[in-house]
DNA sequence: CATGAATGAGGTTTCATTCAT
DNA sequence: TATGAATGAAACCTCATTCAT
């Protein structure tokens, strides 16, 4: 049969969908591969269970999110700006992708991902405690456990997330940079 | 233990127990009648249904932390030593009941809740919320938008409190009010 | 609800008839609750799974014959009329409950039974095995592994019973007893 | 092994094998190609649906059993040696080639062959039946319809290979014979 | 003839909920 | 009010078979 669209990145997008409307513990396989113009077989020819599909889905948000980030350490000169480039890109990605936004935090919190999956997951998170480290002996902000700041960064900038798409016109982007810079810097 | 129990406190407690052990999406009812000694019809006496139930543990577990946060805020005198107060009552609730805590962050972001249960459940936070604009009155701290300070106290002290449970023996603590307090300060 | 009728009986004996029909592997579980008259979660409150039910149909069908056989060893003297008796006596069960019997036929050479299911269904031969050792300490039959005997009582009995059914005419019961006696007998 | 092997042959081989293993219910068309080494449309090249495959792999077994077993009746001078000697040969094969012995047992008893398949299958017995008719009117053994003794002989050997593969140092094979010979001699 | 992606009916099992007792 | 057997829709997944390449 003609491979004329790539079915498993229409049956990605698909779960995609219906996840952030319903939940991914609410979603039947069936609504997904239906969404996806697929046969329900099709779906596990793809993916071996739901819960396949669902590390697939994880490792796929991730990977694009990381993708976005990844440029932010470079461009810029200071930690500081690294940090808060990296700070805008991930919450206006966040913003003009509240899908994916939304699956990555519900997967993230109520499913047990597959520990490989997990850790290419956190690969990210890995360069922003790098840098902090670097950024700490050079006396620049205070000596805290890089695993705490960069956890720290995380849950804040996705509860930004949230606030912003809640209240679109507030100023919580800039603030919420200036809180979280005050916090550590020296 | 006392030998007689309220079925109804017996069932939402068998609830928490199993919810934070297997989550709740994937608990069955008939497993919390069978945890709380309760049969499978009694729990439909008590929770018309099992969305009602969750709603319920949400609330039931909410409360306690209310009654548990409301005493700090008189406790202390100045807004820094309230804000403290509250910060380490919140972690050491959440230390002390890992089950309790886990329930509650699993409902806050994978349950649509009733709109009235939500709005019960943050009550507690709207005190925090007054006493931050009487202090950014007093110009102790920044003038940011109450709402913002709300969630990040929130969000960072559940960060916490999963990071010091994965990791007992770090200062996570007294290092994570300090960024927050020094975030907000002038 | 009123328990008019035992729901465990009727499904036992919907699967005996389902299966005889059409094989147990190639029957349904909703086809087996259809024919009962009972709902498709009703068979799994009384059997766990397939597995577990076809385990239940073996062991009933073995017991109602183990009760048919058992009495024949105590109302005859010799063991060749004991054996005589026990032959008999499977054999027109085995016509009288055609379904029953193919479906132990079915279980016993297609199925994987559980291990302590397996061992009832086992009893009654013992029996007939303690004689044959008795008959040969005596000097009436020749001295063959009771195991042997027993196999080849069973195989013979059934292959008779399968005979006689499609050529109900025939006087295979009668010759097969002379074979088997003649062939042992000293 | 050859290195180019036809591929209908390739499937009759891994049928054998797998459904040994597994049974030939629960053994899916994709299992048996992958052994086979072949893609899954293949086999219904070769074999129109699963039964057609089954059929053949039945006679297939068959027809090899039939060629090991035909010899046996030329060689030898009377009626006990032809017997002995087919009884022997059908044993031993039994024993040698355990998977095809037990595939023909599994298809013989849980699957209905297509007529005309079963037909072939049964010729190797009309010739034993043959030599029997023969026998009676000698006055060798008893007269029995021939159809018995066929049936006789073929479930009494069969179950003496499985016997003997459960117990290989046991005399059952002798000892059988035996018995079936003085069943059926005057 | 060979391939293997695609199909979708159907299989077993789960589970929230009901209701007669 | 308490019970738990009964229900049946729906979930996940399998697999024989088709067919475009």
């Amino acid at each position: 049969m003609a491979k004329i669209e790539d079915k498993e990145t229409a049956i990605l997008k698909a779960a995609i969908a219906v996840f952030a409307e319903r939940g991914f513990w609410n979603t039947p396989t069936s609504l997904i591969s239906k969404t996806a113009r697929v046969a329900e077989g099709t779906l596990f020819n793809y993916f071996a269970t739901k819960d396949d599909l669902i590390n697939a889905v994880y490792l796929e948000i991730k990977r694009e999110l990381a993708k976005e980030l990844m440029g932010s350490f470079h461009a810029r000169e200071t930690f500081r700006d690294k940090m808060r480039d990296n700070w805008n890109r991930y919450i206006e990605w966040g913003l003009r992708n509240p899908e994916k936004f939304n699956v990555l935090q519900q997967i993230s919190t109520s499913f047990k991902l597959d520990a490989d999956v997990k850790a290419q997951g956190m690969e990210p998170f890995a360069e922003i405690e790098r840098l902090a480290r670097e950024s700490i002996a050079k006396g620049e902000i205070h000596d805290y456990p890089v695993e705490y700041l960069g956890a720290l960064m995380d849950t804040q900038t996705a509860m930004t997330v949230r606030l912003m798409a809640m209240n679109p016109q507030a100023d919580y982007q800039r603030i919420g940079f200036e809180i979280l810079w005050n916090g550590v810097a020296k």
